[in-house]
Order: C-alpha cells, then structure tokens, then sequence
DNA sequence: CTGAAAGCGCTTACAG
DNA sequence: CTGAAAGCGCTTACAG
C-alpha cells in the first residue's frame, strides 16, 4: 500500500491540512513542523496521488502536445526534437505531457476533445496549424488554453502563437545571397507546408523582386536550371532531393548552383556538400511555447512570441565574384 | 459547470450508482432505465471526470512511453513512427499516451520513477534498453508493469518483450546476398546500437562465415573496400552517408559495390540509387507492444513477442552473374 | 435489477 | 500558525 498523507500526517504528528500546506510551499508554517513533515514524507517515502490531488484541487499539471496529421509531415525530425525540448521545460515545472497523434484533422480533434472533456489536461500545444484546422476551432470554441507553434492560420479571435518570423527569414535568405553576389534566384515553395512557406517566400520577393525569381513546386520535376546561380528549398531534407535530383543531369553544387535551405537538421552537415541553413533554434522555440501555454492557464493572457534565427554557413552556397 | 454522474442521475431519474453501472457494460442492467442513461448522457453532453475516476476505481488507463536518451538516437525517424502507432492503438482502447525523454539514463529514471509514484500511469513502454539500463531496472525492481521494444538486455528475471529476429534478420540478409550472388561482403556495425547491432552481425557470420566477412566499425573512416561486393549497413540513414563517402571515391552503388540495409525508412526511397531495405514492420510492432502491456497490467503475464520482417527490393543490390 | 452508503486521498475555506 | 470538516466526482461492496 502506497504511503498516504494521513500516514505522513500521524508520522509527524499533526492534522493532514498541515502536511497538504507544508508541502505546497506558499502557506506560512512554523519552521520546527515544517521540518518535522519534511522528515515524514523522506522516511516514509511519501509522493503524493495526482488523482485526489487533481480532483481537490481541480488542476491537471499536464498539457497536450498535438502532432500534425501523421501523413504530411510528423515524422520530419523537428517534432521530435520539439516534443524533446518541451518535455524538458514541462518535467522541470512539474508537469507531465500527453501527446495526441493521428491521420486527420478529424481524428485529432476528437482525441483532443476527450482529453479535454474528461480533464486530462490543462491546455494543449499545436505543433502545427493548417489555415482551415479543426483542432484549433473546437479549443478556441471551447475557451481551451492552447498555443501554436508556427503560423497560427486563420483565426477568428487573437491567440497565442510562439513562431519564427518567416517573412524575415525569407528576406534575410534574399540579402543574404545578394550580398554573395547572386542576382538570378529559384525559390521551391512547398504547398503542403502552407502559411509558413508563404510568408518566406513573400519576404523574400520583396527584397530580389520577382522578375529575379523563378518560383517552382518542389514536386515540378520539369524543373529547368537557366541563368539562376542559387536557390532556396524549403528544408534541408527536401535540399537534399534536388541537389541529388540536379547532380543526375551533371549540375553540380555549389560549383554550378548554391543551395540555401532550412532547419539545420542532422542530416545538414553529413551529406556533401554541407548545407547552409538557417538554424530555428528549436530550443527556445519549445521552452517559450511552454511558458506561454503555461501563463494562459494560470491568467488567461495571450501572447504572440517571435523567436529568432540565424545562419549556419557551410558549403552550399558559393560567393559570385565580379 | 461541467456536468457530472449526479446531474445524469437526477435527469434520467435513477441513483448514480446506476448510472455508473450502466456506463460500464458489464453490468446487469434493465434496457429501459440503459436507454434512459444513454439519452440523459447524450443530452447533457456528460463525459466522465478523469480524476474521479482513478481515485475511485485505482485504474490510471494511461501509459508510459520512454524514449531513449536523446543523444544518441532519440530523433531517428523510427520513434516518431512508433509513437504514432502505439497512440493510435492506445486510444483505441481508451488509454492516453505520456512520455518521458532525456538526456541520460538518469534523468529518464527520475522522471519514470515520479510518473509511478504519482500514479500517473498503469505501465511503461521503454522504446529502447541497454545492456546496463537504469530505468529498466528500476522498474523491474518496483515490479511495475512494462514491456520493451527491440532487445532487452541484461535482465535478472523474466521481461516483457517486443522484438524482431535481429538474429535471423542477419542470417537472412547474408542469404539473400549469396543468392545474388555475392561472395565477400563488409558489414558494418554500430557500437552505440548496442545489442541488436550484435545481434544481426551473429546471425550474418553464421551464414557467410567470418573469412569472407570484414567487419567495420561505422565511424571508421579508413575504410578501404577490396575484393568485397556488397555491404551491410545497420540503417539507412547510415547507409546513405557511406554511399555518399564512396561515390567520393569514385565507387559507385551499386555497380561497384552493392548495399543492404535495415529500416524502409521515408529517405531509402527518396535517393538515388533507391535503397533495398529490411522493412521492421512497425506498425504490428507498436499494436503488439501495447497489447502486451495491456495484458501485463491485467494479469501480470510475461511475453516475449518476435515481430516478422521482409525485404524490400530496390536498386542498391545488383546480381552477379557467373 | 437498483439504491444508499462508504470511501478513494487529497485541498481549502472557515475558525480559532 | 494549525485543526476539523466538507467536498471534489466517481466506484463498488452490501443489501434488498
């Protein structure tokens, strides 16, 4: 049988409302009974049952982690990463994470619902939001604290987002490669990726202009090089894709074209040539949407953060001279 | 106010006690006052509190997930799938997901050990074990229920276990290889994989014997292939970097030498040449993993379970002929 | 087949 | 600073 607070509370000698308020820090408790439970609950052993202690106090201490629906993209290495990361802040705060997965918006939402109704979390993280998402209507519907990572997509009433500035990014990638002499550029845009996708590519015409831009769908394999010296793709897997796609019609990189792409991601620097990418600092990305989600539980605020990034420079991009 | 078994039972006239038997099926029920359950918990909207429930009944419905230390392997591809399928199944039996990730093996059994203490969860999956694994013991210990996936490891009594046939998966790949053809082969092996790297080099050795097998270490990048003409590699990802190495050395796949390796995984046929690959069937893996908690929890049976595999042909072995 | 009661292990006003 | 009591929303013997 498991050690109960009535066990902790005879042990020390004193009612279990004193233990309960020992234990919770914040109470003013005489130094002696304090140390006093505190030598209980060591001995004894005592953890306190999160099932009385939700239903008393009717909180979870636990969040829910939403995955894209599985087919687009949730195996792409940077949700693991993230969910990694949250799970650290979450364990430090004292709060487990549940995680809601699936192949459709439909059946997400309807996990994230029963989780909801049946109070096994306090709020939810959106690792990712599609312009129209199920998910993000029904907790918004519901007054369910909830953040997005990323572009937040439409929505009918402000909410919390935690995400890169991707219009920067996109005219910091078009700088950046101007400044390396290049003037004729292809930018692959990823339809499946949506929102995010756009705001870079929107930034980054507006700095080289559109009549130096050749815009392509990754999957348009019709694709043909002219005089563009550089390109920008999406992420660094798809990066890999083409260059390997281009290297079969003997075009080669960085020599005949430079490769500027995303997410700094393992692979990033193990393929040849290493690619230069844009580091999103997932780190901070997952500590700030915690902290976020947290203080929309605690006080209803709501928040939109802008994480900031920076180039990782390797080999893929090669300076144009004269 | 969310509504609860009291407001069900007043609405449909009846004590509560009724309503919480009739909720649970198993329970002899006359089918008019059932009706009458089921349309006030329709029409209130009524879905059971969570906290209440584990306290009153001593049952969690909810399991642990750990995943191993991040540093080594955490972001493989593999995991995210994994965790889909054992969500997907899990919430199929009405049981949620929590995890645990770290940096250590330490810091993943403090977090295990609060999961159990608070009674957060009914068992644990260990999504990896090492030949020395603090979680492992620490849960074998406490006799709390759990299952693992892939090999077990050092254990001082009987575990549950999910596994494929690393063994056979090696002799198999060194079959399939002579059937093509090859005579001398290279294999490459992974010191951080521990157990299941051994496993399949054992089962390869077996069947093409040690003096027509060089065994290398996977980071060793003085690497000189001879007369060999094919190799085996633990994973594609691994696979996919030495082809690169090679092709820089001008030896090409699979002209030059032929490649087989482990995993299916999203990258093996996105490159060129495409790559042929064990397929670990995740999938029946996760379904069973959590069958055999489930049935652990219940009744404190042990299983070791062997998932099959299958090959599949590609482009990165060639047949010699003559 | 159904009701009344006790109990799961906590928290939190309320009093002092 | 501390205790006694009520209550969180369920489940489950016990009785009938």
């Amino acid at each position: 049988m498991p050690v109960t607070i009535d066990d902790v509370a005879k042990y020390a000698g004193v009612n279990k409302s004193t233990v309960s308020r020992a234990l919770h820090g914040s109470y003013s408790i005489s130094e002696s009974t304090r140390k006093r439970i505190e030598q209980a609950v060591d001995e004894l052993g005592y953890v306190g049952n999160l099932a009385a202690k939700m239903l008393a106090s009717r909180r979870v201490n636990s969040i829910g982690v939403v995955f894209p629906p599985i087919a687009d993209k949730a195996n792409q290495p940077f949700f693991m990463k993230i969910l990694t990361v949250i799970n650290a802040k979450a364990t430090a705060n004292n709060v487990t994470v549940a995680i809601a997965t699936g192949h459709s918006s439909r059946e997400l939402k309807s996990q994230v619902r029963l989780m909801h109704l049946e109070r096994r979390v306090d709020g939810f993280i959106l690792l990712s939001a599609d312009e129209e998402d199920l998910v993000r209507d029904y907790l918004q519907e519901e007054k369910v604290p909830f953040v997005v990572l990323g572009t937040p997509g439409k929505q009918s009433q402000p909410l919390n987002s935690v995400d890169n500035d991707n219009y920067q990014l996109g005219a910091d990638a078009a700088n950046y490669l101007i400044r390396r002499g290049h003037k004729k550029m292809v930018f692959f845009v990823d339809e499946i990726r949506g929102e995010f996708s756009r705001e870079r590519l929107r930034g980054f015409l507006d700095v080289v202009g559109e009549d130096n831009c050749q815009v392509v769908n990754i999957f348009d394999t019709t694709f043909v090089k002219t005089d563009e010296t550089a390109m920008v793709v999406l992420d660094d897997w798809l990066a890999i894709s083409i260059i390997e796609r281009l290297r079969q019609q003997s075009i080669h990189v960085p020599q005949d074209i430079s490769v500027l792409s995303f997410n700094n991601s393992y692979l990033s620097k193990l393929i040849e040539p290493k690619l230069t990418t844009y580091s999103i600092n997932i780190e901070q990305l997952g500590e700030e949407v915690v902290r976020v989600l947290q203080e929309s539980i605690e006080n209803e605020k709501i928040e939109r953060v802008i994480v900031p990034f920076h180039l990782i420079e390797r080999d893929s991009v090669r300076t144009i001279t004269g």
